[in-house]
DNA sequence: TATGAATGAGTCTTCATTCAT
DNA sequence: CATGAATGAAGACTCATTCAT
């Protein structure tokens, strides 16, 4: 029906699975049964298919992040971030292809495309951060949460949480994921409840 | 000066930015200084040359691991897990093509060794999964740790959060790296020895 | 105002700087402001298009000469050929494009047009040489002339004089191109009243 | 044999016959019986077999100017010119594909060569301008010539009957071509001797 | 070992053209 | 009249690979 909305699918599939220059026109056509030649009704070209992929994704990520805010309004801290955790490893359980692909736009982005994709991974990654930022903040405020980390730092070590749990989805099959990623985030949590920091150093 | 030395490592270079497909032949031939033909000495075709640089990575960090164990065969099981979690992310830093490349590997191998570089992968995993779980039940056994979740989980949840921490640092600069991931590590640890454990469900 | 006289001219303008299959009917169409599909509306296809645009060419031409002829009727020989002259060179001055679409036509007709282009280009210099070749005998006729070259032969002389002149204009700039091409029609006029005939012979 | 020289010497005809564009890389690949992506081991582009054929092209006249003006240095300059004349009209009628090629390439360099096409041309022409502009210049020290005329005037009427005498022949079979031909060159050196010079203008 | 020339398959992209609307 | 979507053929070019040297 939609044709546009298909290939835009179909692209972000094959992009993930077989990275930007495996994916080719031919095999996106194929299977939007379309001819290749028809694909550039709707794109430019190859980068601007993949572009408007990214914009899809970032878009549809920043609209839920932004709904689920209003939504969990007066929730405690610890659902909001809990929600969050839970949101992620679901997509990536759910549609795998869009943490690959996201994943793939961060290791190796297109050759040719390496400044933009950045940029705006990059933009979406503050946006999110801004948002984990905002959670921890309220947290301490609310004493749900003691611990001599900043705030900001809270976020980005959430973050890499959310991220490692995704790919760890995408990446294996293994047994009792749901019940390894939980653990996961409930070390997380109680660990913000311990005393002591260790202090070390990275050389 | 060992030439074969230096198309694998250009190669590794390569894999990681640009994917499988978008590495050629070509390009690290001219990086190796060496007509493209001049590869074919050394690999039998693009195929042999990226197994052989998957096993090479494979066999580096299984050497590093085991020569790890024997080193640290006495030292607290804190210990020697940290010190597993600031190797990875050393490694993430220093060595940043290790990471993308090995993540490129799981999240989207060349079409066509897809199965062979999953079983490599899946056993280099298990290899490594196993290291952790003994750790995790020595801490248990030495009264370090107290937790309800099984060894295995808590490998799993270790092994993930690895691999969230060393795609931070491939994937983006950010300040404080050094605190952030630390802090994660400490969060996970600290969290070991809380108390009860919450009951929720991903659906 | 009128799409099709539009569609026309500049198929001219492309036709003449780009070759016939260099001139895309996007090209073409993005030009007039219409879809490529809308300049069907108005050519069979683009052969069509071209046999169009070169017939009006021929035919703009035509009309000229036969208007320039009775209009000059009872003037000088000399000076119907040196307004003739002039009237070719002021083409190439004010309108580039129409020489370098006839030269090309000439020199690189569209491979599948090669033939119909090659008989009307043949036609329409045939009506010219006739014109000049009538012109020398009359000023033969009236005396102006003393020459022992046929008629014919001066008609082609002066049409090569005239190809030679239009060209130098359409390919470059030079300084005091007036001067210079006044210079060439009055030493073949000149020429025309010497006396002995060199006589060799090329190989 | 010579692999590279046959490629540029079918890539000469094609581009001549049917322009840039028109000429296409499996036509020169099929004639000069090599395939497509051979050519790619001379070539780096397109544009840069067209370039190469271009500056043979150049090349070789300049050579062949520089030998000759060696060779006549002790001849008449109407001797040295009229062999100029000859040697080009011999060249059309020998190899008609090095007049259409070096015509086509000042009307309608390919696009994205206009610059460097242009460039190269001009720096053709002035040179055998200034061979010519030399020769007149010697014809008028020696009283061979007697013309109000500045030689550089000359010279580019003398450049200019060339290319008019030899797009002549490119362009049509005519009969007695040779005669017609050498009617021009005599008229205009016949009129160099010529008394008053005529005083009009173009608009 | 290493190369330069060569190849066939496949890359992205544009072309002229059609057709339902 | 004019369009947007679609197509098959062809465009330039790159790829992994081979082979004689």
């Amino acid at each position: 029906m939609n044709t546009k909305q298909t290939i835009l699918e179909n692209a972000l599939q094959f992009f993930a699975s077989y990275g930007y220059d495996g994916a080719s026109m031919s095999l996106i056509a194929r299977e939007t049964q379309i001819t290749k030649a028809g694909i550039y009704s709707y794109f430019k070209n190859k980068e601007d298919l993949y572009i408007a992929v990214l914009d899809h994704l970032i878009a549809f990520h920043k609209e839920y992040w932004i709904k689920k805010k209003q939504r969990l309004k007066s929730a405690s801290n610890e659902k909001r971030l809990k929600d969050s955790f839970i949101f992620s490893i679901q997509t990536a359980v759910k549609e795998p292809a869009l943490i690959a692909f996201w994943q793939m736009a961060q290791i190796s982005p297109p050759r040719s495309l390496e400044q933009v994709v950045t940029e705006k991974i990059s933009a979406s990654r503050n946006f999110l951060l801004a948002y984990f930022e905002e959670m921890f903040e309220a947290g301490k405020a609310a004493g749900e949460i003691e611990t001599p980390h900043s705030s900001l730092t809270l976020a980005h070590s959430f973050y890499c949480l959310i991220e490692g749990a995704s790919l760890k989805h995408v990446n294996a099959n293994f047994p009792d994921y749901e019940g390894t990623l939980l653990t996961i985030f409930e070390l997380f949590w109680d660990g913000l409840e311990a005393r002591e920091a260790d202090e070390w150093k990275i050389v």
